[in-house]
DNA sequence: GAGTGGTCTAGACCACCTC
DNA sequence: AGGTGGTCTAGACCACTCT
């Protein structure tokens, strides 16, 4: 007899993997189960719960909850921050601040961020280091306006962590892709011209205006993986 | 005054949000926020759970609940389905079955599903269109072992949906890479040699034994994208 | 040792949705 | 209209971990 919230999680679980509860089918309500598992119903609802938010169940009220046809749908995914990513690795940070300057952005850019037009932001390229070897490529436009006076030193402290502890982040999104190494990223990554990058690309924004749009372009090699 | 989980969500988040809360500060106890909020703490609880799921939060036993340094670390994404992802573009979605033959994987395939040695399995190259234009290139080794037999005709049926829909699934990962578009691949897309496609990696096991390695090329231009 | 979060209970009311 | 999940409560005990 399962006990606690993760046992009823668990034999739920193996009920659908072993196909006694196939997929599509109805599963018992959870007063029922609540009956058989000999728990309060709210330890029903907390397993049914987690199980519905991973893409297992799906769940309606009056409808009952059903085993969803297609199971494992959504994956939890670590956003990797790059120092504590590389000492993850056993291998020592370092960065190089290879640009900044002010200026207008592209419009590629500005639209992403919803920026009203010929906004001057600061511009940013750094290039991350593993045990002195490059190993992403950071391209940032960063909204003064965004931001608390002064400004600190670039050169001394990442942007990214900067800006996580000063200023205030109300939503943003974050898209990956492939694209080609252009001729400076080659250059600045030491690979081959149109070579294969992995890229990471946020936006994020302030409760009033736009903060800062990264692209993230990484060595080829780099894999971005979780469980499932 | 927040009333509900959500409501108290929202307003926590606030307070991080604006800073009344700043990165690495504790914050007061779930006792001490059922009083200000007027509810139970189990309510509080709720709402403060589903933060620290996010990463917003960091908690601990006896030393109480902080700002995360870094909040916005996790992102919960989608994991596609060709079919579904295709039928959402409004796109019409076809496949064709390219190749399937029996044979003994490459050893980076058998290394990456923990399987022994010189295990012959069944090999699918299937190309997927959208509106009759190529869209994934899918690379499949399939373990006949851990199917109930027999296996179906795989050019009627997408190996991915019959398999969701008769095999018994334990565990597995997923991996986000970019990589170069070999001979094969270039000619099956379409496009030119050494591209920079966003390759998707998928491993599965079942209660036994590995079930299928999948890997799924996805023509220039693909992105994969979130909120946070 | 003591404070904090983690969990469970038994009951209740409500919102939603299918029937 | 009634059944189902969603949520809330007030209380309780436990597990962990910092001091």
């Amino acid at each position: 007899m399962p006990q606690g919230w993760e046992e009823i999680r668990a034999e739920v679980l193996t009920r659908i993997r072993t196909r006694r509860w196939p997929p599509g089918a109805v599963i018992p309500t959870e007063e029922a189960l609540a009956l058989e598992f000999d728990c309060a119903r709210a330890t029903v609802n907390r397993a049914l719960r987690e199980l519905a938010q991973t893409g297992m169940l799906e769940r309606k009220r009056k409808a009952g909850t059903r085993v969803a046809m297609l199971p494992v749908r959504k994956a939890t995914l670590d956003i990797p921050v790059i120092r504590q990513e590389v000492a993850a690795h056993g291998q020592v940070h370092a960065f190089r601040l290879l640009l900044q300057t002010t200026g207008v952005p592209p419009i590629a850019v500005a639209a992403r961020l919803q920026l009203a037009a010929a906004t001057p932001l600061l511009h940013l390229q750094t290039l991350h280091l593993a045990d002195g070897r490059a190993y992403v490529l950071e391209d940032r436009w960063l909204n003064p306006a965004a931001a608390p006076q002064p400004l600190p030193d670039f050169s001394e402290i990442s942007a990214n962590e900067w800006l996580v502890a000063h200023v205030t982040f109300a939503t943003g999104d974050i898209a990956f892709s492939a694209e080609p190494a252009s001729t400076s990223e080659a250059a600045a990554l030491s690979v081959a011209e149109g070579a294969a990058l992995f890229i990471t690309e946020r936006c994020t924004w302030g409760p009033d205006a736009p903060i800062t749009w990264v692209r993230l372009a990484h060595v080829p090699g780099y894999r971005l993986q979780t469980r499932l």
